[in-house]
DNA sequence: CTGAAATGTCAAGCTTGCTTTCCATAGCGT
DNA sequence: ACGCTATGGAAAGCAAGCTTGACATTTCAG
């Protein structure tokens, strides 16, 4: 599963630890999503889209291969 | 995080075991996202929206408290 | 170039999602 | 009542998500 959060956390000017503080997560689960080492939980999915005021399917990129 | 999967599931006459096999996950874990004993992965939530033709947002609901 | 800020990444530990196995309960047709 | 089918739910075990803490690397202003 691919995502945009880079993407979107840059075009907003934030740093990881920035967005991290907002979603009240740590600044290493912020890295790790974006560097595509798990995916989010469906809760923490959900506070992004919020966050960010899109759907999780404009974030979030569903590959078949769960792996 | 509540959700409508039974209700989408009896939608379309199917039992627990069927939804389950569609998906390739346990019919126990379809009975405990029904009954609100866990939250899924976000790999199964694309999944069964996928199945059921819809988006994640229309199947489950967010609740801000992550309990 | 130098130093500070931002990011990358690992390890250990806890929690949650999912599996299999097993048993209990509910509903329904006969 | 009986038996069958569907569902509910618990336990144990493994995998994945998340945390804190620590340290390495990259980036960038000056």
């Amino acid at each position: 599963m691919k995502n945009r959060l880079e993407e979107l956390r840059k075009q907003r000017g934030l740093r990881q630890e920035e967005l991290a503080a907002a979603l009240e997560v740590s600044r290493q689960t912020i890295g790790s999503l974006e560097n595509g080492r798990y995916n989010p939980s469906i809760q923490l999915a959900f506070k992004l889209a919020k966050y960010f005021g899109l759907t999780i399917e404009d974030i979030f990129i569903y590959e078949e291969a769960p792996k």
